[in-house]
DNA sequence: GCGGATCAC
DNA sequence: TATGGTGATCCGC
């Protein structure tokens, strides 16, 4: 923001000084001290009646920039849009399915569509394009169709955007029926192209169509994955198109000599490392497979292998959920800890807004800090219900931030960037299910956790002033005290504690923050006594013996509860309603390995320099949405991939059993080794009783039960949802897997199974614990 | 889960 | 060319 304003002033600084100042491009006049001159002359006209006048009018001409520059953004963007759309409008019809990518690429598998064309006749393969003036330099006879690239010339020489028109040729491939005169008639046949029906041909019409209608050219590969698809595009970019037939030679041809930087997924680093071993194409790649199985991990080696046999995915994922969101600014320094408090709110403020958009609630809230030597740094913090507003997000990367401040003090954070980030963003399911429990939770515990806090004074504002240092007491702070051995990183304590304050919503301080899920009304009346740890109604009006029972509870030592041992499969339908701690995952199939073949349409009218006034043009029209993002769309291309899938020769396969085993499985199991199994004893990380079980189902239920008695039976009682996961089958393994590899290809393996909840068994285990110090003040 | 790092666009 | 912004993933803890 300052940056803005800043850079703002100089540009109308620099404005005035032109108007006003020395102008040193006349002839004779180089070599004089500018500056000075022009200081003379400010200092000789200020005040005058003229220097006021012409600084009303630069003022004037400032704002109608400013003006300019938003209709601009505003237009820019719209036709962006609409491009975009018009685009996606033509691919869909070559498959409904396509994927894109990011805003200008897209992947398409044409295959069916290839054989539906094969019968076409010619006039559905007909388009018309438009110029302005055909007979002016006569290379409209886009003969070459043949040609791998088409005839440049002509395409670019096509420039019409039929912004308003409807009744486009191209929209209609069938020809006379809206023609009227014979000159009309011979004009269009004049200018029509049939395409044939070959892949390549496919291919041509649709970058054809493209830049039809929008004025951006287009780059294609088409390969037998997605993978040698993309590299294609590679091959002829400005505006051209490759293909790789569906032949292990031609594969393998196209492969060896390849840099390996041009391998989607190689980037700066990967090639480094690699070149430092001499590698630097695929080909040496692949002979130098033995050093790399030793040098990288599982998947970096299982990745390598694929990329130098020329194996690429196959199938086109559908766009999975999102998985995070989050909103950073690069700025100029900034060091006081009040302008990086109030930064750090406007960023969740910002976010806040974003995810609403789209109504998602996450767990996990990442700062991220980048200070003035580039250095960057994340911390991130998981709550155990869920953030969505500001003031949720921002209480959490308040005190990220606040730890961060802490740690260099006396000496100030000097930043250039800071982001905010939410992820592990609950699936509808687990809305639902946390709403429930939050505010039965709320509804019983309200009371209770307000009366354990101790009593605080301050009124502070912790959204606009820097917080102060010394943490205050809180709901767990004896517990802690008394029980943590391990030393813990204090902020982190004091933002659990805090987390499970706000978690609560029990603000001692009618003051602080009250977040909209509950209303903060009543929270000082008293009117019974609830155990927020095991729901039960005390007896007893005096606070201390509650806080006696509530620190009995959490020791364990009041927990009567007998988990039933049997092993009954019901017992699956239970942990689902109560809450999925341990869900099994579906293994991603591994389709990797087929030999496919795939299409990569096209780039952007990357702006060649050949072709800049053709594409220039409809580039410089870009989303207002950050200029970073319109330099980006200003050199690179709308790419879309084809997949063809037509089956070819040797299907070279690095599949083997181990490919069952989900990632994401291992991973679970491994993290939930170390936080609630040791030796396949499980000890409830809420009552701390070891539990005889070792049916995690079983040991789950009984986690649920402890954390939410008083809620389990009305959702029991209410929602009856059966799931199809096996998951004692689940659990045998567990704890015996410990260590098994993670074999999953990057390209596929962590993506979440659509029909699996999101929530897996560690994440809800782990958010119970969820972090060391809570796991430690639990043991 | 956390934090650092890499990568794509 | 360098720098930014957003999102995803991997790896070692």
């Amino acid at each position: 923001m300052d940056s803005t304003k800043e850079s703002g002033d100089v540009s109308s600084d620099n404005g005035f000084l032109l108007r006003v100042g020395l102008n040193d491009n006349k002839a004779g006049m180089q070599g004089l001290d500018k500056e000075k001159i022009n200081k003379i002359i400010m200092e000789a006209t200020k005040g005058s009646r003229f220097y006021e006048n012409e600084l009303k009018k630069d003022q004037q001409v400032n704002q109608r920039i400013e003006k300019m520059m938003q209709l601009k953004d505003k237009i820019t963007s719209q036709q962006l849009l609409k491009a975009q759309l018009q685009v996606r409008k033509i691919l869909a019809q070559y498959d409904p399915n396509f994927m894109p990518v990011g805003l200008d690429e897209a992947y398409l598998n044409i295959t069916e569509y290839l054989e539906e064309r094969q019968n076409w006749p010619e006039d559905k393969r007909k388009y018309f394009y438009k110029t302005d003036n055909v007979t002016e330099n006569g290379k409209q006879d886009l003969n070459a169709p043949d040609e791998l690239k088409l005839n440049e010339d002509a395409l670019s020489s096509s420039p019409i955007l039929f912004e308003d028109n409807t009744s486009l040729a191209e929209e209609q491939p069938t020809t006379t029926t809206h023609l009227h005169t014979e000159e009309q008639r011979d004009q269009q046949l004049l200018n029509s192209i049939v395409f044939g029906t070959s892949a390549q041909e496919v291919v041509k019409e649709i970058r054809f169509r493209i830049e039809q209608k929008t004025r951006l050219t287009a780059s294609a590969g088409i390969a037998p994955n997605t993978m040698l698809a993309k590299m294609c595009s590679d091959q002829n970019k400005p505006n051209g198109q490759f293909r790789i037939p569906p032949d292990r030679q031609a594969v393998m041809d196209f492969i060896k000599d390849l840099p390996i930087r041009k391998v989607p997924g190689i980037g700066k680093v990967t090639e480094k490392l690699l070149k430092a071993l001499g590698i630097l194409t695929c080909s040496e790649l692949y002979q130098q497979r033995a050093p790399i199985s030793l040098l990288f991990s599982e998947t970096s080696w299982r990745n390598f292998m694929d990329i130098s046999l020329g194996l690429g995915s196959t199938h086109l994922e559908k766009d999975g959920e999102r998985k995070s969101m989050s909103t950073e600014r690069t700025f100029g320094e900034m060091n006081t800890a009040e302008d990086q408090y109030d930064l750090c709110q406007e960023l969740c403020k910002d976010l806040a807004q974003d995810l609403q958009k789209e109504g998602l609630k996450g767990k996990t809230v990442t700062l991220k800090l980048k200070n003035v030597n580039f250095e960057v740094k994340t911390k991130a913090f998981t709550v155990l219900s869920s953030v969505s507003t500001e003031e949720e997000i921002f209480a959490v990367a308040k005190e990220l931030l606040r730890t961060e401040i802490d740690s260099v003090a006396p000496h100030p954070l000097r930043l250039r960037l800071m982001g905010v980030r939410v992820s592990g963003f609950l699936n509808e399911e687990d809305k639902k299910y946390q709403q429930r429990s939050i505010t039965n939770f709320l509804k019983q515990g309200k009371e209770t956790t307000v009366l354990r806090l101790q009593p605080e004074k301050s009124n502070e504002d912790h959204f606009t002033k820097p917080p102060e240092t010394s943490p205050r007491e809180s709901f767990f702070d004896k517990k802690r005290a008394a029980r943590q051995k391990t030393s813990q990183e204090p902020f982190i304590n004091e933002a659990v504690d805090k987390q499970n304050l706000h978690d609560m919503k029990s603000s001692v301080n009618p003051m602080e923050e009250t977040g909209p899920t509950i209303g903060s009304e009543n929270s000082n009346e008293v009117k019974s006594l609830t155990c927020p740890v095991c729901f039960e109604e005390q007896r007893s009006s005096s606070l201390e013996a509650l806080n006696r029972h509530i620190d009995e509870c959490l020791n364990g030592t009041l927990v009567k509860e007998k988990i039933a041992t049997s092993k009954s499969a019901n017992l699956r339908e239970n942990t689902h309603n109560l809450s999925p701690y341990i869900k099994h995952k579906t293994s991603d199939t591994h389709t990797k390995n087929k030999m496919n073949t795939l299409v990569d349409v096209g780039h952007p009218s990357n702006v060649s320099k050949n072709s800049i006034s053709n594409c220039t043009e409809a580039f410089a029209i870009v989303p207002s949405k950050s200029r970073a993002e319109k330099e980006h769309s200003l050199s690179s291309d709308t790419s879309s991939y084809l997949y063809l899938d037509q089956n070819v020769s040797s299907k070279i396969s690095l599949e083997n059993a181990e490919h069952c085993e989900n990632s994401e499985c291992v991973q679970e199991t491994k993290s939930y080794s170390s936080t609630a199994i040791q030796d396949d004893i499980l000890v409830c990380p809420v009552c701390n009783l070891e539990q005889k079980t070792t049916d995690l189902a079983v040991f789950n239920r009984h986690v649920d039960v402890c954390l939410n008695k008083g809620i389990i039976q009305e959702l029991t009682e209410e929602i009856v949802c059966p799931i199809k996961n096996n998951i004692t089958e689940n659990s045998k393994r567990i704890g015996s897997l410990g260590k098994a590899p993670q074999s999953m290809n990057p390209t596929t393996g962590t993506k979440r199974s659509g029909l699996m909840p999101p929530q897996s068994a560690s994440k809800k285990v782990k958010t119970c614990n969820s972090s060391r110090n809570i796991e430690t003040f639990f043991k």
